[in-house]
DNA sequence: CTGCATCCCCGGAGATACTG
DNA sequence: CAGTATCTCCGGGGATGCAG
């Protein structure tokens, strides 16, 4: 059977926002704390790291351990789930990797050829 | 070497938008034309469409081909580079297929445990 | 250290109307 | 048929401040 192209949308709808993947990927390497993620992803504000890792975890994606010590210590790890998405996952990182040059030449040629075919002003 | 995943970034701002994904899946069943895609697109706005389609030209990963004929006839097609893209797309649509129940269970699980956990209103 | 609450802004995306 | 042009709305996500 072909893919049913409208399932696409809901996994993007759960992973292809801003920063899932990249926790994903980064988890994908080992468990880590959350200033550990925080510090490896650059730009990502404390709040939307917050936000993505409760989604995940709601999602069965990742897990969280708190442990009671003070000051506290929260770890995430990818569950096994959420390791064969990574896999999934990974599998669009490779493409994007081998790719990006491409399509940013395509880009830059898509942008000359549109600017050749502006109107002229005259005046 | 790893995977940067910095760059997983650079390939969901390409087609980690609303429709990039399911536009792609379906050119590759094979050609077709405007109207045929928004038919089949659920949803969809005239405007999204065109936007999308754009998007995808520039890039590189669809050609559009436009037929001097009235009415206007307009087929668009994945490009080899597209064609590349959709297999990687296909690994995430196959793990959102064979795992979107088992996502599911988990939000609801994690959602039950969280009105378990709320503060009890005692007035 | 880890996280929640609040405010605010910007851009993605829908609705609608018009055109070659 | 295959678009373009506006207007508008909503929510993702950033900044900041407070808390256990």
């Amino acid at each position: 059977m072909e893919h049913n192209p409208c399932r696409a949308r809901e996994i993007l709808d759960r992973v292809g926002d801003k920063w899932s993947l990249l926790v994903i990927a980064l988890l994908g390497e080992r468990t880590k704390r959350f200033t550990e993620l925080k510090r490896e992803i650059d730009g990502i504000s404390q709040r939307m790291l917050t936000v993505t890792l409760r989604g995940l975890e709601r999602d069965g994606i990742v897990t969280r351990t708190v442990y009671p010590v003070v000051p506290p210590r929260v770890e995430y790890s990818l569950t096994p789930m959420g390791a064969t998405l990574m896999d999934a996952a990974n599998t669009l990182v490779d493409w994007a990797e081998s790719h990006l040059s491409e399509i940013d030449a395509a880009r830059a040629d898509y942008d000359t050829r549109a600017r050749a075919e502006e109107p002229v002003k005259t005046s």
